[in-house]
DNA sequence: GAGCATATTCGTCACAGCAG
DNA sequence: CTGCTGTGACGAATATGCTC
């Protein structure tokens, strides 16, 4: 059941947009490049000297990867991008020969930039380049080389590593990192009120409509009930379902319940009485489908945010939403795991073993 | 613009290691 | 053993920039 990074474009992208962990990985791992244009660069070359194979390859995992590459920053230099990059790598070479700088020329070392390299590099028409984050992906690609085994299993204990730093292991109320969150929640809180509201009003006594017509609001967005969330979660009886879902979530429940409110209510009125909780079950499912023709393009994004969230935060899958599990952006690792994200630290609770899965393979 | 040098891209073949 | 996969070696076609 566990991953392999080597076969699974889904968790490389999972570590590779976790650009916090990636920092992490440059600093441990002293593969130093030359910066351009703002990333550090590497060579063609400088990368197959790396992981010890020959450069035809790295050509073919080129061949083979292109578009996931060239999204991890795989370019072929030409023109005056290529112009500029080796006025760069000059510019550098003499720097760090006239400063003695340590780190310098450490990456002059490294990259091997001696005299009959720097002239060919000056004569050459086009150059493949990579940043590091493509350096990495290359290095998750390949199958054969030692090195590359090893930097997978490095990159893998330092993402763990970060993630437990930033996390202290804790992934319960990763939701309440970001900033949406508490907005969203204070909203969904009111709404509810409305919610519950019409249910007092329109529906005749009955001490189970909340729970189920709320499960119905929740089966309806993401398909599971509230007593599935709460297995799947690892929550006990007093920790509340809603303070764990992720401000997505939250709003679209928000829209539910307000909608559902005034449906029931114009639906108690016309008919001039109070509805029993069997009918009020059908009226939801009316509503239901009036409402999924209006927020389908939400509910797929907020399965998808959950499902993939989820599944690389708190280590948990929703086995109902496994057809939405899609890789987690770096914007959303960096808004739940950056700095603003720590203003909710104190909220955190309980232990989590994130990627474990990753690792044992 | 022509000719030259060099990197890239890509097809092909042989070989090693490995799983069934 | 056989077939598959990843790899290395070679070479042809193509792209690009430099020099004259």
């Amino acid at each position: 059941m566990s991953k392999d990074l080597t076969n699974s474009s889904l968790d490389r992208k999972n570590i590779l947009n976790n650009n916090i962990a990636i920092q992490g990985v440059y600093e441990e791992l002293g593969f130093y490049g030359i910066k351009f244009d703002g990333k550090y660069r590497f060579t063609k070359q400088q990368i197959a000297q790396y992981f010890d194979v020959d450069v035809r390859t790295i050509e073919r995992i080129l061949e083979n990867n292109k578009t996931e590459l060239e999204i991890s920053g795989y370019e072929l230099y030409t023109g005056s991008k290529l112009k500029a990059y080796k006025e760069q790598v000059f510019d550098f070479v003499r720097n760090a020969k006239d400063k003695k700088d340590v780190h310098d020329i450490n990456v002059v070392n490294i990259l091997q930039l001696n005299e009959s390299e720097l002239d060919s590099l000056s004569k050459t028409p086009q150059l493949t380049i990579f940043t590091y984050k493509a350096f990495l992906n290359i290095g998750m690609l390949l199958i054969g080389s030692e090195k590359a085994q090893k930097l997978r299993t490095a990159i893998l204990d330092i993402v763990i590593d970060v993630l437990n730093k930033k996390l202290g292991g804790k992934t319960k109320y990763i939701n309440q990192r970001e900033e949406e969150f508490l907005p969203s929640v204070i909203r969904e809180y009111n709404y509810r009120k409305e919610f519950t509201n019409s249910l007092d009003f329109y529906i005749v006594e009955n001490k189970f409509k909340y729970s189920q017509l709320t499960d119905k609001i929740y089966k309806s967005i993401f398909k599971e009930n509230a007593k599935e969330y709460r297995k799947i979660l690892n929550l006990n009886s007093k920790e509340s379902v809603r303070s764990t879902m992720y401000s997505e979530v939250l709003d679209l429940i928000s829209a539910y319940e307000n909608g559902f409110a005034n449906y029931l209510k114009n639906k108690s009125e016309n008919l001039n009485k109070k509805l029993s909780l069997s009918e009020t079950h059908l009226i939801f499912s009316e509503f239901e489908q009036i409402m999924e023709a209006f927020v389908s393009p939400l509910q797929e994004k907020a399965r998808s945010l959950m499902a993939s969230r989820d599944l690389v935060f708190r280590d948990a899958l929703h086995e109902k939403l496994k057809d939405y599990v899609n890789e987690v952006s770096s914007e959303d690792f960096y808004k739940f795991l950056g700095k603003k994200s720590m203003e909710f630290e104190k909220r955190l609770e309980e232990n989590k073993e994130v990627f474990k899965r990753l690792k044992d393979r």
